[in-house]
DNA sequence: GTGAAAGCGCTAACAT
DNA sequence: ATGTTAGCGCTTTCAC
């Protein structure tokens, strides 16, 4: 006798329970109209056979596979990693699932996208990164809905997104530098197209211009730990050192404060203040103590996930920013003046 | 005339190119026989109307979905979460792909590993969380490969599994501290059933008893920031306070780190020694400098990926035991004697 | 090299 | 309440 290789399906169960097969679909369609008793004689048969329903059947039918497409811009954020775990939490609730892809270094996620389409997935969520126009349309051609995720393009205005406030935020921080009395002021930003990093520099720059102050210095770190160290560097060592330095993040702002503090000597808060932007866990220790300005990820997820569950027809264009709060912390206090 | 709702069809593809459905599969299926010209042309047919081969009805026929369920232990692991993108990198090159959950508070995977399997999984990756007995038969029977990582337990001893060295790098660890003169040693463990951290602490133990020490003390933290702070607290206000602790991962040893010196004012590495286990991006850092014993994730994620990607039939029982290497820093160099 | 036909495991009318 | 039938979109014989 040969082993049975792949696991049973709905006419094993029909079979042995003596009914038919509709009547097994039934049985495991909740709200579904069948007798109690037929119900528990299948379910009964299930069990002993192992049965489980086959959801790729059932999706090829239903036309929705229950599943969500999520590409990670960048897998070094810590903040995104959080994201996708209250995600997954939220999502698992309303019986959908997460394909995940990793877009480490690639400019758009083309290419996972076009897998997950393939696999037919209700809905995207893109964690900082982008999708070319082209298959931006054939998304929308498709009724599926994307969700962008901390950030925006003139590419596909037309999707909706969740972005904490950005702007809030740089201003925030900015007002608060200057109310420290700090006066040469830095910004450090992070590599090509982080629409992130950009609405921060640019708000941050038009509120100092706002209030009279000269244009900060500016350096461009990247991803990594290492880069950020070198851009830190490279500010501290200039002639006139700035003594404030606002980093896009707060993983840069965490490298700057190592650079400044043991390679250069310098006192957080007092001689050099730090300002980082999100509110990881590690900002709040005291070893680093860093002011920052919070990103409130479950309130952001949120709204995404309300906006993955809804229609494609009800979503066009909806931009969310949610706000956070100003976290003033020692790397930006003076402690005498 | 009606909105057309559903992607097109390789029906679709097939009348519009003039050939037969069956050529149409052919054509997007590699090495199957076909003309280079009627490919051509299908190909043209298929852009013009943005067809893209429904993988759910092709997993449905081949008996294999293409899908890897990876379910998440702790969510809050740094290390795993970077072993979750190291994964995915890999697997997208195998064409494979990752349905994901979080299992967050939860003592076994069941409840997701319930969905994967409906969804036909080809294989399953669990992080640093188990699996029922009774669903672990389920999946032997299904033929699905289980792989664990981090993990071992007795419930389910016929999987593959892939840990780090955690004895050799506990008796690492437990060498270094002793020939570095620390004599009132401690453990810091995790919660409940963490099998990793059970495994370092026996080892440890079992080190420094065949050194003629007595056994550690012992205190036990948990997952998160404060648990571990608290844990930490409490060994230190001990009327016999040791003077290094040995934490199970670095994670608690950080947060150890913090209560030591900010809360009880002691000198990191002179008056209380501090050992991690991970070696995570932060443990390097200046502000840190901890002694940690490195667990490889590239390795280890090649290991696993090794046995995801394997017919299950050979990798029954398989055991993949990575070594690292312990990296002795400041947190544990006692600067004078 | 290509088309016709069967069927993967299920749901959804349509009967009864 | 239940069985029969058709069909979701594809792969895979089997002819030719």
């Amino acid at each position: 006798m040969p082993r049975r290789v792949s696991s049973p399906s709905a006419h094993d169960v029909a079979r042995l329970a003596g009914v038919s097969q509709a009547a097994v679909s039934r049985a495991f369609t909740p709200g579904a109209s069948i007798a109690k008793l037929t119900q528990e004689r299948i379910f009964k048969a299930a069990k002993s056979l192992g049965y489980r329903p086959n959801l790729l059947a059932r999706s090829l039918i239903k036309g929705e596979s229950g599943i969500i497409g999520v590409v990670f811009g960048n897998p070094r954020s810590i903040f995104f990693m959080s994201a996708l775990h209250a995600l997954s939490a939220r999502l698992s609730q309303a019986q959908k699932h997460i394909l995940m892809f990793t877009a480490e270094g690639k400019a758009t996620a083309d290419v996972h996208v076009e897998d997950l389409l393939k696999y037919r997935v209700d809905a995207l969520f893109l964690m900082g990164i982008g999708l070319s126009r082209k298959l931006a349309e054939q998304c929308r051609d498709n009724h599926i809905p994307v969700v962008l995720f901390n950030l925006r393009s003139r590419e596909i205005k037309d999707f909706a997104s969740v972005t904490c406030n950005n702007r809030d935020g740089a201003r925030q921080v900015g007002a608060h530098l200057i109310q420290q009395g700090y006066q040469r002021l830095a910004f450090m930003g992070g590599t090509t197209n982080i629409t992130t990093s950009h609405e921060r520099e640019s708000a941050f720059n038009a509120y100092l211009a706002s209030r009279g102050l000269p244009a900060p210095i500016r350096e461009a770190g990247s991803y990594d730990r290492e880069g950020a160290a070198r851009a830190a560097r490279n500010l501290l060592s200039r002639r006139s050192r700035p003594d404030a330095i606002f980093c896009w993040n707060d993983y840069m702002a965490l490298a700057a404060i190592d650079v400044a503090r043991y390679e250069f000597g310098l006192e957080i808060g007092r001689e050099i203040g730090i300002a980082g932007f999100g509110d990881i866990e590690q900002a709040s220790s005291p070893s680093f103590d860093l002011t920052t300005y919070t990103q409130p990820v479950d309130i952001m997820i949120q709204e995404v996930a309300t906006l993955l569950l809804s229609p494609p027809q009800l979503m066009h264009s909806i931009h969310r920013v949610v706000d956070g709060v100003l976290k003033p912390r020692g790397s930006t206090q003076r402690r005498r003046n």
